[in-house]
DNA sequence: ATGAAAGCGCTAACAT
DNA sequence: ATGTTAGCGCTTTCAT
């Protein structure tokens, strides 16, 4: 059988077809016009016989046009927003040459810079970051620092330096804001992170000042360990427990995956969405449909998208002005906020 | 300012650092034990100066020991179940020096082809592969032409080479056929993908054979379009349209995905889950907690995690024997199939 | 303690 | 139509 480790190379090849390595290689590179179908056939005939794949690190010291490499920095790949953000990246890299590695944080930083060490390592030639980091965070202190570039994704403030693709967190604070009031009943509960990155915060920030605009009294605010399911429920039983007596609630969550949290603690309470509780989340995710949720729709797909183009052209172009792209996002209303 | 293209490469640092870029060389790579601490200073400051990262394919033409670099392949992303099914992976290989690039195929076999040549091309050491691939699959025939081992999921038959990690169907169906007959109400409805992989197949085959043997009637076996939430819907309304006159009903979905979209059919018809309809999914993703559903549990961080080792044992030792590792399932019951 | 030189597998310029 | 040679940026051997 086959040798155990040796990598068969294009020497090997050059010696089974009874050729040069040049002619191996112009061959297989698509620039043997020249040579006679016949020694094509022999070339291609060895490669198959040898299984043999160019080594791309040795194709790469003297190659002038590169395929690309991206590292993609989420959170949380199994909340599908970023999933989904993901998809709308890969798509558009797909079609651009360009390959992906995904590093999905969940929660741990050093884990996260460890990682990011290594792809820069790997001579990796830009970021897409969705996981939240202040702009004196090291790591983009570093890529700054290497002249790496970047996009940074639903981060508002903190960093002057590279691209970003934000989301309009003011106008869905207020749509937020004007549901809230318009389907209100009982007292108002919102549920917000300890932790609040830039976006989130100009988005809890809108949401009160819109209800504070309109007379509406906000009751209590919670705050959440996390943007993850299982903290939204043990928010949303401590919320169904201290509002026990209260016949009626709206609340609304920063997430819709804590929302989903809370669906789990009222169900647990034994109340109902929307008669006794009327729920609303935020982000649109997949799942949001499915459970009724009324929420706001981020464009996440697209934003995916454009992210990738975002740092396409950046690479192309390194002295652009750097670009802010601000999406907007629109209100779905479904039977979570419903009249009966 | 600095260049718009030219990399700073070692030589640029030896320059500075007024050293040879042996030097350099040595420092960096914790190999200059017998430079003076001056030296490493000059050196190290020359590398901050510039911003210098060693080019990765230069380094890896005289590297013995390489990073390694994994191909991991899943049909959808966004699906929770292979999210936590790549954290797994990731989890493991984080430690084991080793990188991974993602490809969700989507359902889209050219863009699966032409990724996975790609990343052949790009020297991939290893594949996990968990869509769904016929062990004649020219992609599968591709890779052991190649000898670039794979580990393969969920793939009960057709492919007698890769290392696999199956899931023990057999008994998941049982199982299922088992608590189906233990809290039947009404006729019994199965939802099954039209396309079946040979593991999907047997579980489907276990939950036929075993109500059989229990002398349990299966009243109608319902083909849905895939395993998405979408197509689950789609079928889930036909069910309710069909059995509208029926009060109750008993409906096992093939994949807790499908079974979301049931239960949206079920609350546009306006029954009940479990009053008026027991469902039972598979898989125990994330959501099926905080939906309430009863299904199958899959271990599937774990099965990411196992699928890692063995290719990373399989690249260590090509020729070690193939492994088939068979993990259990347990029932996980919730509301949806309660009494009340 | 340091550097010159060889060489990794490949592509590309330059013969022939 | 084909091969020889240089060189990519790096690591490693071997002198000094």
């Amino acid at each position: 059988m086959s040798q155990l480790n040796k990598k068969t190379t294009i020497k090997d090849v050059a010696a089974k077809a009874g050729v040069s390595v040049t002619t191996v290689s112009q061959i297989l590179n698509h620039k043997g016009a020249r040579f006679p179908a016949a020694t094509h056939k022999q070339v291609r005939q060895a490669v198959a016989d040898l299984g043999y794949v160019a080594n791309f690190s040795a194709r790469n010291t003297r190659l002038t046009v590169r395929r690309r490499t991206i590292g993609v920095l989420v959170p949380q790949i199994q909340n599908p927003f970023f999933a989904n953000l993901f998809r709308g990246i890969q798509d558009y890299l797909y079609d651009q040459a360009a390959d992906t590695f995904l590093v999905s944080t969940d929660g741990d930083n050093v884990k996260a810079q460890q990682y990011m060490k290594q792809l820069i390592h790997r001579s990796v030639d830009g970021f897409i970051i969705a996981s939240q980091l202040d702009g004196q965070d090291p790591l983009l202190k570093k890529l700054r620092r290497l002249r790496i570039p970047y996009v940074l994704l639903d981060q508002n403030e903190g960093d002057q330096a590279g691209d970003q693709i934000i989301v309009n967190e003011r106008q869905g604070g207020q749509l937020v804001a004007a549901h809230l009031a318009a389907v209100k009943q009982g007292p108002i509960i919102l549920v917000v992170p300890r932790q609040q990155s830039a976006n989130i915060h100009l988005r809890i920030a809108a949401v009160k000042a819109e209800l504070a605009r309109r007379q509406v009294e906000i009751a209590a605010i919670y705050q959440t360990s996390a943007l993850e399911k299982s903290a939204g429920a043990l928010t949303g039983r401590q919320i169904m427990q201290d509002f026990a007596t209260a016949p009626h609630l709206t609340i609304w969550a920063v997430a819709d995956e804590v929302a989903l949290g809370i669906i789990k603690a009222v169900r647990q309470a034994r109340k109902q969405i929307p008669e006794n509780v009327k729920l609303m989340g935020y982000d649109d995710t997949d799942y949001a449909d499915y459970l009724n949720l009324t929420t706001i729709h981020q464009p996440v797909v697209t934003i995916g998208r454009e992210a990738a183009a975002l740092l396409q052209a950046r690479l192309a172009d390194p002295v652009r002005p750097r670009q802010v792209i601000v999406k907007p996002v629109t209100l779905v209303r479904r039977d979570s906020t419903s009249d009966d």
